[in-house]
DNA sequence: AACTGTGGTATCTATTGGGTTACTGGAGGA
DNA sequence: TCCTCCAGTAACCCAATAGATACCACAGTT
């Protein structure tokens, strides 16, 4: 018996695709911890850098600001001495909480083969 | 006033990072969606990459060969004529649905800016 | 006769993304 | 006095990754 393709059932996620849209953010490096991190309330930049100590100050601020672009969080200097700048979870932000938790949960069970 | 570092209340995603763990999975080009269109049901390769059309043949047996060593599909050879291979998704695959209904559904609502 | 579908592998190349280091300039603490 | 801390930026380097292409051998369809 040939076979033959099947077709899927999954409707294709669609149009400009918000699964791509979201892993193109959630996708690069250290951008889950960052979200992470900021769940527990509004952090300074040199917060996060300590919260995660092997993240580099390029690559933190360039996700800080990919985050603030896409309105994941907002940036916020403040006038203390010096001026500091504290970053927090917009609701938008907040709702990618759930979805890191699930991911968390699942990491726990990986097999850690290869 | 001095800046002082105040403590994080989010515990860190402890030893060994789950986080971490799966995101290098999940983070990996077209994974989310060999996923998406595996949570439909049973697959074979040849229809996956008719499903994602611009993935390559070579990214989606590397993906494949990710996914079955971590536990999160298996990979089960079929009798027909050519042999054909179907991939499905385990009970700790399944699991990851919800993650990525979650991530999809913030997808939708992120702002297209940069 | 030619094409599709089976499930991949081998090889080469281009890109890019993350790491590293150095620098800013002033204030407060030891 | 010297060190740390504030929040980054600029420049450079390298390894990993994904993309493209070609190839396998055979069966069934048109």
């Amino acid at each position: 018996m040939a076979l033959r393709l099947r077709k899927n059932k999954a409707p294709p996620p669609p149009l400009a695709c918000p699964l791509t849209q979201c892993m193109s953010l959630l996708g690069k490096a250290w951008t889950p911890n960052v979200i992470w991190y900021l769940s527990a309330g509004p952090r300074r930049f040199g917060e996060l850098r300590h919260d995660i100590p092997r993240i580099s100050a390029k690559v933190l601020s360039a996700r800080l600001r990919e985050l603030t672009g896409k309105g994941v969080i907002t940036r916020q200097v403040l006038a203390t001495s010096p001026p500091s700048v504290e970053y927090t979870l917009t609701a938008l932000g907040q709702e990618l909480i759930p979805a890191i938790n699930a991911i968390v949960e699942v990491g726990s069970k990986l097999k850690k083969k290869r």
